[in-house]
DNA sequence: TTTTTATATTGCAATATTACGATAAATAAT
DNA sequence: ATTATTTATCGTAATATTGCAATATAAAAA
């Protein structure tokens, strides 16, 4: 339908899934590796950057503030948009405390 | 469009992207977590332990074979399910890379 | 061989995403 | 005050995702 069951899962796991859906797109990790790089962090740079239109950076960057991968905060005219260190940290402490100790497959595969 | 111009991005943003996608559904998360607690690797029992119908599970394991987060193997009957090590890894490789040392918004935000 | 069990595939409806032109809004510059 | 600059929003078309019933497939059990 489109639509995910999310009730059925736990409040964390549709939150990291609700992380790593916006990081799953090229421009947005274009974005965040932008940002993590510090060259600007202002809007318009970005569209400068990146191979697309400015409305469709403008969706991408909400996208990326509504789960607070990023603020922006204003500038005069512009809009300087920064990554949020806490959620960051939050997504690389999920990866530390499950991926990270992965192990081969045992004798049952 | 709901086409994503991935020709404009480089080949590691796009793969990443490509595994943080798969990442971004909670029936997946639930899918990795249940694999990596190797409670049993079977595709039934995931079946059984996730609030979805069978054909939506197959689905989702589809999906995270795709990009090498899982592997198949069969068994007898059913199939074995279990985390591909190796993209997993690379996934860790890169957020302590990248993401792992972000620092605060400087002067400029 | 027939039946059961386990998984995959197909087909389809509902919804979401992606992209961008046009336009709005808001501040800066003239 | 007018114009330019910067970012956001709206509207819309194209495509993708999600979910499941129905069905197919394939091995196991009877």
């Amino acid at each position: 339908m489109g639509i995910s069951k999310s009730d059925y899962f736990s409040e964390e796991q549709n939150e990291i899934a609700s992380l790593m859906k916006a990081l799953g797109h090229p421009a947005r990790i274009a974005i965040i590796e932008f940002l993590l790089q510090k060259k600007s962090c202002v809007c318009g740079a970005i569209v400068t950057e990146l191979p697309l239109s400015q409305p469709t950076i403008s969706q991408h960057l909400k996208e990326l503030k509504n789960v607070n991968l990023i603020k922006g905060s204003i500038d005069g005219n512009s809009i300087c948009y920064c990554l949020n260190q806490k959620t960051l940290k939050k997504i690389q402490k999920y990866i530390q405390l499950t991926i990270a100790n992965v192990n081969e497959c045992d004798t049952r595969c």
